[in-house]
DNA sequence: CGAATTTGACCAAT
DNA sequence: ATTGGTCAAATTCG
């Protein structure tokens, strides 16, 4: 833990510091009725914002920024969950999805599978977009197949550069049967390249510039390697402003240390509903994230992340730029993340859950940020 | 021309 | 034998 280094501790004071402070004004404009009610929201929402932010850094260690330019509304419910079956809210093939996984789980000795975890993302309707969903990591297509029972194909991508660094993994995309603009993503595996964070500050980047590949992937232990995706994703997802609902955060791994506390309270949908409108002094700790994909269009592929880790400055390699290096103004559409799972649900209660989830820490958690976000 | 996608074949896991 | 996942040749894209 003398790894989370001060910057994070400093991010994670500011934020928590940020949302007191926006608390305090939205005191403040709750005794001048002249306000509008659009302020206070927004406040309010930037408070959540804050707190979700600082918990996910705490969580999970990912320092990514969530820096969102304006999305509407997001709502984000999650739980852990291991497949118990029932999970998804609409279609009864990813019932048997989970099933699947169930199973594998118990069989577990057979093969190692990477981690995996599922969430679904809801291009909002009404934006033309169809497609999905750029999370934020560059793509590559390497198959695609019908599914039994799908409607719809599922497209195999693995990240780009695995073949450069060596970077497992992958995701699935698949159309829901029912809802045309709900997509569900099954990740496997974390990005050991370097997640770039995309383009940015060059003064950012030289300072951890170093590490570039240098992670190995296989050192990796799985659990932290699961809580830094998820939160990737997640922020990621964030940063777009889609509507993503995971659904499954299921995890399979053989080492699995122990993820103690997942609360498993979750399953009642806690839905934290968040316009998270991050005023730009918020994000100021993390620039790391600066900007957002523009992309997001091609169903399931859109290029427009970068995962590459070009040691050499000029480096970036000619072509996965797609042209996406600016940042702001893209605004994509409202979004909403629920991330679902149904986990072993039993608890009575309705445990508070943040979207980021588990207010645990792993134990040997530590913060590996250094390639990260470099 | 190189990189990304498409698509049928191949392989592994039920 | 069936289905899901990956490979790789062919094709398209930029």
């Amino acid at each position: 833990m003398e790894n989370m280094g001060e910057w994070e501790q400093r991010s994670l004071i500011n934020e928590l510091t940020q949302g007191r402070e926006l608390a305090r004004q939205l005191q403040v404009y709750l005794n001048v009725p002249s306000s509008s009610h659009e302020t206070r929201e927004l406040l309010v929402q930037k408070i959540q914002a804050s707190f979700e932010k600082a918990l996910s850094m705490l969580n999970c260690n990912t320092s990514l920024a969530v820096d969102q330019p304006q999305p509407s509304g997001l709502a984000i419910r999650m739980s852990e969950s291991p497949p118990s079956r029932s999970a998804s809210p609409r279609s009864e093939d990813s019932d048997r999805d989970f099933k699947e996984q169930e199973l594998k789980f118990d069989a577990s000795k057979k093969r190692k599978t990477l981690p995996r975890w599922t969430q679904q993302v809801r291009v909002t309707p009404g934006t033309a977009l169809e497609g999905p969903l750029d999370d934020g990591f560059s793509w590559r297509k390497y198959g695609q197949k019908d599914i039994l029972g799908a409607k719809y194909p599922r497209g195999y991508y693995r990240c780009t550069h695995r073949n450069v660094q060596g970077c497992l993994a992958t995701k699935q995309v698949q159309r829901s049967d029912d809802d045309p603009t709900i997509f569900d993503i099954t990740y496997r595996g974390r990005h050991t390249c370097n997640l770039a964070s995309h383009v940015m500050p060059p003064s950012v980047l030289s300072e951890n510039q170093e590490q570039g590949t240098s992670i190995d992937p296989q050192q990796h232990n799985q659990q932290e390697e699961q809580t830094q995706k998820q939160s990737q994703d997640l922020l990621l997802s964030f940063r777009r402003g889609l509507k993503v609902i995971t659904q499954d955060l299921h995890i399979r791994e053989q080492t699995y240390p122990s993820f103690p506390n997942y609360p498993s309270s979750t399953r009642s949908n806690i839905k934290v509903e968040n316009n998270v409108v991050f005023s730009p002094s918020v994000m100021n700790n993390n620039n790391v994230v600066g900007n957002l994909s523009p992309s997001l269009i091609s169903p399931a592929t859109s290029g427009s992340n970068y995962c590459s880790v070009s040691p050499s400055p000029s480096g970036m390699s000619s072509t996965h730029m797609q042209g996406n290096v600016n940042f702001p103004t893209f605004v994509p559409q409202p979004a909403e993340i629920i991330q679902a799972s149904t986990s072993a649900t039993n608890l009575p209660t309705v445990g508070l859950d943040f979207p980021f989830g588990n207010a645990e820490f792993d134990p040997n958690f530590t913060f590996d940020n250094h390639g990260f976000f470099s």
